[in-house]
DNA sequence: GCCTTTTATGATCTATAAAGCATATTGACG
DNA sequence: CGTCAATATGCTTTATAGATCATAAAAGGC
């Protein structure tokens, strides 16, 4: 399952699976990436433009990382990760 | 050559070089993006923070897209990007 | 259905990115 | 070395994210 993100909105979803897959709540999360509730909330719901420094230190509290690689294929399985 | 990026500074780099690769000055990008030039000049040297928006908004220029990984070991060849 | 936990959101303040103008500086090339 | 293209940067204004207080709303368990 390889997520791919190419929109801000996208990477809201993303964290929130992330997130919700390691068991984590909003709140444990925010105090282990140093950010605040509030924050999350209002990336994982698209509410406002993150910077990009934020989403890395969400990401990296969730030990992900940002892969860059040329822009592919929409696949199928994809899909079910839109609708 | 696939693209780790666990940074700003990681991202900074990485667009250079991908434009570089596509054979584009930091204008004719700024244009195609929407964006200033100013604005990739920041970007590439890390002098500032970006939006998430506007990297998307590079990237999407560049016709590369975001993968989400969990957090790969350092490979050797990773290592020549970072000295 | 109620209670607890979790998430969303109102309002204000501060910090900072991007817009918008510019020019200075650097780098590549003949 | 001189020239032109490319990149970096000074400054001011505007837009907006994050900090910080709070509470409201929603979701989940019993």
């Amino acid at each position: 399952m390889n997520q791919i993100a190419r929109t801000t909105k996208d990477i809201g979803n993303l964290l929130r699976n992330a997130r919700k897959a390691k068991g984590l709540t909003q709140g444990e999360l925010a105090s282990r990436a140093g950010v605040w509730q509030r924050t999350i909330s209002n990336i994982e719901t698209s509410t406002s433009g993150a910077k990009l420094e934020t989403v890395f230190d969400l990401l990296a509290a969730l030990d992900l990382e940002i892969h860059i690689v040329p822009r592919s294929k929409m696949t199928p399985g994809d899909l079910e990760d839109i609708f």
